[in-house]
DNA sequence: TTATTTATCCATCAAATGATTGAATCACAG
DNA sequence: CTGTGATTCAATCATTTGATGGATAAATAA
């Protein structure tokens, strides 16, 4: 037994990945209410029926988009855990944020899905829900600042969301601050990781030498 | 000579002023494409044809909501200013942050409608902007960060983005940061002030003492 | 009062949009 | 080849949505 979404993850050569794919990127740039079925459907070059075909409806295309998504930045952030395993924490802090700048930069939707989430309300009663939670306490027990990912406080979850936004923030705002600050991509995305580190590292070492 | 938008903020009973009002709140929940004239006019207890009637089209309503915007978050940034103004960089970050936070908190609308503008895209051909940029650069001469705001290099920019960013992510989220870190919303303020100070002001001192 | 401007609403339009139907086409097992 | 199911598309439908016109009422001027 395999969903929709499973086969179309396995074969992306298939109608249902290219869709999928096409719809990540879309509602990323425009938001659900901003995306039409005909854009999807155009940047495919396909009819809108043959997308409804294999997706149902544009809601179900969407929640399978969140699915997806879920699934890719959950694996990110295990290969992400596996590298910094046993490394002192501003290392840790360091290789993380240089792994999720990269991961994010080539795949944005990511970001931009999931800041539309946090940030927009939805016309349409879902209750669809991207796992960002769950992987808050992950990387907040990861980062040895929780022992176990059911005891992570409120301030300890904080400073991870802290650090979680300031990434999806420059991974999305490219479009807004790369022409901002007058620099092309290749050295924005160098300054994004600059500037995270400078950020980041000094308040989670300053406050681990207490 | 004054246009629409101005009377609409002199006389806040106005019904200019009131569609107005509704429309920065909904606009900034639903985004430019989410919210539909129909939604305003309802909360406003109106009919669609006086929003017309008095502001145009949506488009015109959405970017008087961006001036009218604009304003708001310029003028309480020259508050920041005076206040902070001969103190040094720690102070003027940590009483920046509180009030900077207060404020947004109580005009979520303004970091509402700020980051639809960073992340999302809109499908119709606007060329009407938030004043971000200058605001930015403005920010960074205040700071100390950088000699006039002509002058902010890419860097200083960079983080003074990163500060920006991470207010108004948390006022914008609020809706699901608060239940996810199981807090009342009174609780979650004091944190949100909390951990950006946690988080920026290190980086920053840090960084002077050198 | 009367006339004129301002403001509001009801009814309606035209375009956009999500969705469906049925015919045509393709893939391929038998 | 033939038939069967899977896939695709053109045409169309129903609803939503931005917008307008005209009637009506309220405020204001004369």
């Amino acid at each position: 037994m395999s969903t929709p979404l499973e086969k179309a993850r396995k074969d992306p050569e298939s109608m249902k990945a290219r869709i999928l794919a096409v719809a990540r990127r879309i509602f990323g740039e425009y938001g659900f209410h901003g995306t039409t079925t005909r854009m999807i459907a155009q940047e495919v070059g396909i009819d809108i029926s043959t997308l409804h075909y294999h997706w149902g409806g544009k809601k179900d295309l969407y929640e399978s988009v969140v699915v997806d998504i879920n699934k890719d930045l959950g694996q990110e952030l295990i290969e992400a855990e596996k590298a910094i395993h046993g490394l002192p924490l501003a290392e840790r802090l360091a290789i993380s944020i240089d792994m999720m700048t990269d991961y994010l930069f080539a795949n944005p939707d990511i970001s931009n899905m999931i800041l539309f989430r946090y940030f927009g309300k939805t016309r349409y009663e879902g209750n669809l829900d991207f796992s960002v939670p769950e992987f808050t306490a992950d990387i907040a027990r990861s980062m040895g600042l929780a022992r176990d990912k059911k005891n992570a406080p409120p301030e300890t979850m904080m400073k991870v969301l802290a650090v979680m936004n300031s990434i999806h923030a420059f991974i999305s705002g490219e479009n807004f601050f790369c022409p901002m600050v007058k620099v092309d991509r290749e050295r924005y995305i160098a300054l994004v990781k600059e500037t995270l580190k400078f950020i980041h590292i000094p308040a989670f070492t300053q406050n681990e030498a207490k």
